[in-house]
DNA sequence: ACCAGAGTTGACCAACCAGTCAAGATTCTT
DNA sequence: AAGAATCTTGACTGGTTGGTCAACTCTGGT
């Protein structure tokens, strides 16, 4: 039937809901929050979506698919190093497009991952383990340097995440200009001098 | 006059609170929360700290010296990669150390820094450009491998407190054992071949 | 043993919270 | 134009929250 209105106002409510979540966490945010940010009255948020739980899942959904895609992408017939510098930059980028994205996932995890246990311990986990053992067959090939494959990995979602989640500390040590300027670089020659056989 | 009771509660009162605060955010915990938590009533806390904001403030004051006293021992007068690698492995005993006080810090900085912008664009600030125009210098006189000195100690950052904000992802991802095993190994590993010179 | 001050708490309050509902406004279809 | 379906919201509810207060108990010094 009449689906643009129910787009336009679902879309302006995860909207609305991944600002206030992701600056407050879960129990930080409050339905009125969320509608006053999307110039909506409350009761017609709870038209559209059943509770505040409902809402905060549906961004999850939308977000844990966008979540592994990249690490998905690495390809075992590609060059190691290149492969995996590109997952750091695909990352990275990640971060400066989707930063409250990124803050939405790191309030979850930081408070005890409750409503995202299920899929880590399931399809991250599962897909990280496979990762894993393809970066080590790479370095027992010689192909890269020896390291520790799910640090390697853990070390990459530290440092891009990073530039997002701890945006506001950056800010305010480096006043002047882009929080991330120079990021890509750094990154880059750390993961050259790691990774080089 | 009696101060035996009440250092006894103030710490009694600190430590639930940081539990609480650590793993809720600041508008996510509740004074019944800590109240139980530290045994107490919720009007007995009120007789020790003001409010809330005065118990979570405290927490933060007692953090903030210790957030700050690694980076300041980083020794002008040491060997370069030695320095810094020792200021990476002391950031990384304070996440295994002290993972609440790491989360709590992360929440706070997750959540726009609002009770944190004036110790980070004053203190914080002043003795990070501090210590990168020192490894400025390290670098110049070659002692280095040619970095930039802020995203460098971005990165100590970031890989340190990954462990400890983070658990609960790693301890998903890697059920058994401790989360921590292989992080000093991998981190002396990537720091030792970031700054060769 | 006494009492002044320190410590403690049940009962309470006003503000805020997620969620409900019935009644009204708008839009779509014919 | 009109009826049906969709959309919207003011007013409300029951529960929770930070904080208060008067009355109570406990402790230490004399």
């Amino acid at each position: 039937m009449n689906t643009r209105i129910q787009r336009r106002n679902r879309r302006l409510i995860l909207d609305a809901a991944l600002d206030v979540f992701s600056a407050h966490g879960f129990r930080g945010a409050t339905l009125d929050a969320i509608a006053r940010q999307a110039g909506l009255s409350k009761p017609n948020l709870l038209y559209y979506f059943d509770s505040k739980e409902a809402i905060h899942r549906a961004l999850l959904d939308d977000l844990l698919e966008t979540w592994l895609e990249p690490l998905r992408a690495i390809d075992p017939a590609g060059e190691p190093a290149a492969e995996i510098m590109a997952y750091m930059r695909h990352k990275l980028r990640m971060a400066r497009d989707y930063p409250r994205e990124s803050r939405l996932f790191a309030n979850e995890i930081l408070q005890g991952a409750p409503r995202l246990s299920d899929f880590i311990a399931s399809e991250l986990r599962a897909l990280v383990e496979d990762r894993a053992r393809l970066i080590a067959a790479w370095v027992a090939q010689g192909r890269l340097a020896p390291v520790d494959p799910m640090h390697l990995i853990f070390s990459i979602w530290a440092l891009t995440q990073h530039y997002a989640d701890f945006d506001a500390q950056i800010r305010l040590i480096r006043p002047q200009g882009d929080p991330m300027q120079g990021a890509e670089a750094f990154l880059t020659t750390l993961y050259n001098r790691l990774l080089a056989p």
